[in-house]
DNA sequence: AAGTGGTCTAGACCACAAT
DNA sequence: TTGTGGTCTAGACCACTTA
């Protein structure tokens, strides 16, 4: 009695496959306990390397608690959240076969930055910063304004770069490692400089990505991309696991 | 000559650590071709099952890149993206310590569903679903509508549920393996619906969350969030991986 | 002491790609 | 044909928990 599926799958998946019916099914419940490995080897007929291989990924990826000595446990559900993947906008763009431009409007470094960005870097003092305002197109159409503020200390040359090819982001990374990234997105009218610049209506709706990068405990940039709502979206596809087929 | 660590952990994780540390010297650059798995094992005197499975752990965590009957190679750096957390707006709203309150507005089961909703679902042919449409409250003020389909082949009684007190998430994941997620955030105008149930000016801009779930290849709920604009924003911070020490 | 999961090996067969 | 990675096995030893 092999209860395998006959695809031509390899064992492992197989065995993956049948655990997670039976959890599927209810017939494995929450925090309920697994057959042992030798349980499997002998009811499923394949080797306990197998059964260990696919119990594993399966710990790994979240569906089991394992516990050395004592069992294997069907484990609660998954962490209450799941994930979006913000990419950036050029790629984005390429990705879905678009033809994007860059243009600049604003690059200056700023020696004495009004209080909310000094509150924004957490400086302890006035320090100066560096500031971008940049417009990407897709096909012509405004879709985004980039809107940057750069710690030097972390950043040098950061207004001397090529702001109408490479992906800010990239050349932030090259230059220091970003280690904690905070975003926070918010749909706000526009107002009149966002409706000039990306080509819209005043009060209508723009979806607004506010992204803060730290290098350890220094805060590095400070972002607000503003996005014309009836032309934009955030989107991704999130595989918490994967399965082949 | 083993090359490899002598602490105390096991021999797969030692052979991970003696590739990543190659690579992270630079003496194994992007896009280099890696010791075949026979060589790794004459040089570092372990069995081919250990190095495979460090190989193959290297492979799924990003850091290597495999073809069979070619060979092993560094990948390219990590894709260019950050990641955002969605979580649900009950624990939201417990984390800021508000009060929440969820109100239905609507339980049904769809004999017929629309077109739009069938396509969504990418059923074969017409079949029911069930539909719920609840306001949550914070502190009393309406900040999300939370409009969900949901296959009844995958969740049994969706319709029965205490839609007031359990996160409906945490019950779908109960109840049916949710492996795919993929999520749609806009800003749009709020039309007449939305300014009643939301209590909020018509026009104004809405926050709106799309997210379609699947279980292997079956679609298992379609949802719309919408958030009044002014009043809710979706955050998350980020920590990129890090190793244990 | 008995049962659990965690690791490791030696050897085997396979699918695939390059030569 | 040769070499690559992908899978699978049988058996072994270990660390850990429970009784």
């Amino acid at each position: 009695m092999s209860a395998l599926s006959d695809s031509a799958s390899p064992l492992y998946e197989k065995v993956k496959d049948f655990v997670l019916a039976n959890i599927g099914s209810g017939k494995w419940v929450q925090n309920a306990r697994l057959p042992s490995e030798n349980d499997l080897v002998n009811s499923l007929g394949v080797s306990r390397m197998t059964v260990h291989r696919a119990l594993r990924e399966l710990t790994s990826e979240g569906h089991l608690r394992r516990v050395q000595g004592v069992g294997t446990f069907v484990a609660p559900p998954k962490a209450q959240s799941t994930l979006i993947e913000v990419s950036n906008i050029i790629n984005e763009i390429r990705d879905r076969g678009g033809k994007h431009r860059a243009g600049v409007i604003l690059l200056e470094r700023i020696e004495h930055p009004a209080p909310a960005i000094v509150r924004a870097f957490e400086f302890d003092r006035v320090k100066p910063v560096d500031h971008s305002l940049v417009v990407h197109f897709e096909n012509d159409i405004p879709v985004q304004l980039e809107e940057r503020y750069v710690n030097p200390a972390l950043v040098p040359h950061y207004l001397d770069q090529d702001f109408t090819s490479i992906a800010t982001l990239e050349y932030l990374q090259r230059c220091t490692p970003l280690t904690e990234v905070e975003h926070l997105i918010s749909a706000l009218p526009a107002g009149p400089e966002q409706a000039r610049l990306l080509q819209m209506p005043e009060r209508d709706s723009c979806l607004v990505l506010h992204r803060k990068t730290w290098t350890g405990a220094t805060v590095a940039t400070v972002n607000t991309f503003t996005h014309v709502g009836s032309r934009y979206s955030l989107g991704s596809r999130y595989r918490p696991t994967h399965k082949p087929a």
